[in-house]
DNA sequence: GCCTTTTCGTTGTAAAAACAACAGATTTAT
DNA sequence: ATAAATCTGTTGTTTTTACAACGAAAAGGC
C-alpha cells in the first residue's frame, strides 16, 4: 500500500496533503487496492458504487453499449485519475457506463462515507480531502461545460478556433503549448483526426495559426 | 417566502430535512425568490454567481449562443432542480453560459457562503445541506457526461440513437416523451433541425423508431 | 548508432451535414 | 372563430467531414 503514497500525492483528490500525511489516511479512509487483467471490468453498467477511486497503474476505457447494441467509449482514464466519484457520491446512481481494464490495471479504492463524512480529530487531513473533493468536483463540472462548449461548433475549423482561444486565455499568452497529440486532440474534439489536421494546415496557410508539435501561437 | 417550503422540501438540496426545520433555514440561508417571465435570462455569461439557485416553478435551459446565431443547449433545468452551483462555489468563476426562462419561472436564490460554511449556531440540518450539495453536484455532472457522450458520436443518427436510448431506459420504457420540440433537440445535440427531421424520418421508415411531437417509441 | 514505433501531414473519394427555401399542420393570441 | 405565429417535414444544393491509404518526420528502445 506504502508504494503508492508517491502517485497519490499527486493527485488533485490529495492535493495539498504531504506524503507522511497520506499513510494515516490510507487506513482512515479504508483504502482497498485491487488489480485488474486486460479485459476485466472493473465496474458494470447498473452497478452502485460506494467507493471513491483513483488509478494507480494501466488505462482504462469507460464506455456504453446503446440500445441497439453499438459500442461507445466515453472516457480514458488514465494513472493518477479519479473515476466514479460521481456515481460514488451521488445519492442513488447507478452507473451508466461500464469500466474496462484496456491493460492490466491497478485501482485504489477508498470508502466514499468515510470519504465525505468527517471524522474525529485524529485525522486531522480528512477535512482537507473533503473540500478537495468539493472543489474537484465544481471544477470537473466547469470544464466539462467548457468541453461541451468547444463540441457544440458545427465545424472542425470553429471547434478549433473555440479550443485553441480557451487555452491561449487560460494560459494567458498567444503561444502556449496543448496537452495533447493530433490524436488526442482530434478524439478531445470528436472529430477525424486526418480530416483536422488538413484543417490545422489551412489555417496555418492562411495566417491565423503558427504550430509546431504541441505549441500553438494565436496570429 | 412561507409557501414555498413544501417545494423545497422535495428538492435534492433540502432532502432528509423535515418542513419545519426549513424555515428557520430559510433565513440562516438568506433565501430571496424572484420571478422570470417565459424569455427572460435569469443569469448571463460571464456573470459572476454568489448564489446557489434552485427552480421552484417553470423550466429553464442553460445554453450559450455564439457569434453566428447558432443555440447549443447544455441542460434543462427542472422543477426543484439546483443551477449555476459549480459556478457559486468556486471563487472566482465565470458563468460561461446563458439561463433562459422557457416558461414563467419562480427561482430562490441561497447565499452560497451561507450554505457552505457550516455555521456555529444551532443550524444543525445545515450540515446535511452541504452533503445534499455535494450529491446535487455529482448529479450533474453525471448528466454532462451522458450529454457528451450524445454528442460525441460522428453521425446525426448515432446522435439520435444515443439520446433516445438513454431517454428509453431513464424512462423505463421503449415509449417516452422528450423534453424538446425539434428545434430544441437539434440545439441539444448541436446538429441543424432539418437535417435531424430529415434523419428522424429515414429511422422511422427503415423502422426503427415511431414517433409523433414529443412521444417516441423504439422498436 | 540503427531499427522500430509513433506521430503528423497530405491526398482523393464517398458520405454526411449545413444551409436555404417552402408548404402543410398545429398551436397561440386576440 | 379567425388570424398570426410556430412547429414540422421535405427537397435540392453546397460545403464539410469521415475514411482510407500513404510517406516523411520524429521519438523511443536497444
Amino acid at each position: 500500500m506504502k508504494k503508492y503514497i508517491p502517485i497519490l500525492k499527486e493527485t488533485q483528490l490529495f492535493s495539498g496533503i504531504s506524503e507522511n500525511e497520506i499513510e494515516p489516511m490510507l487506513s482512515c479512509l479504508q483504502a482497498e487496492v485491487r488489480s485488474y487483467k486486460k479485459g476485466e471490468y472493473v465496474l458494470s453498467q447498473g452497478d452502485s458504487l460506494s467507493y471513491i477511486t483513483v488509478l494507480l497503474e494501466g488505462c482504462l476505457h469507460v464506455q456504453k453499449d446503446d440500445y441497439w447494441g453499438n459500442r461507445s467509449i466515453v472516457n480514458v482514464v488514465g494513472e493518477g485519475d479519479m473515476f466514479g466519484e460521481a456515481y460514488a457520491i451521488a445519492d442513488d446512481a447507478r452507473l451508466l457506463n461500464d469500466v474496462l481494464a484496456v491493460e492490466d490495471c491497478r485501482v485504489i479504492f477508498f470508502d466514499v462515507k468515510r470519504v465525505i463524512t468527517v471524522c474525529s480529530s485524529a485525522c486531522r487531513f480528512h477535512s482537507m480531502v473533503v473540500q478537495n473533493l468539493f472543489f474537484a468536483i465544481s471544477e470537473k463540472n466547469r470544464r466539462l461545460v467548457q468541453k461541451i462548449g468547444h463540441m457544440s461548433k458545427r465545424t472542425t475549423r470553429e471547434k478549433l478556433i473555440s479550443y485553441l482561444s480557451e487555452e491561449a486565455s487560460k494560459q494567458q499568452s498567444s503561444t502556449f503549448l496543448i496537452p495533447f497529440n493530433r490524436q488526442q486532440l482530434a478524439d478531445f474534439l470528436c472529430v477525424d483526426r486526418s480530416a483536422m489536421s488538413n484543417e490545422l494546415c489551412k489555417m496555418r496557410n492562411e495566417g491565423l495559426i503558427k504550430f509546431e508539435r504541441k505549441q500553438f501561437t494565436l496570429l
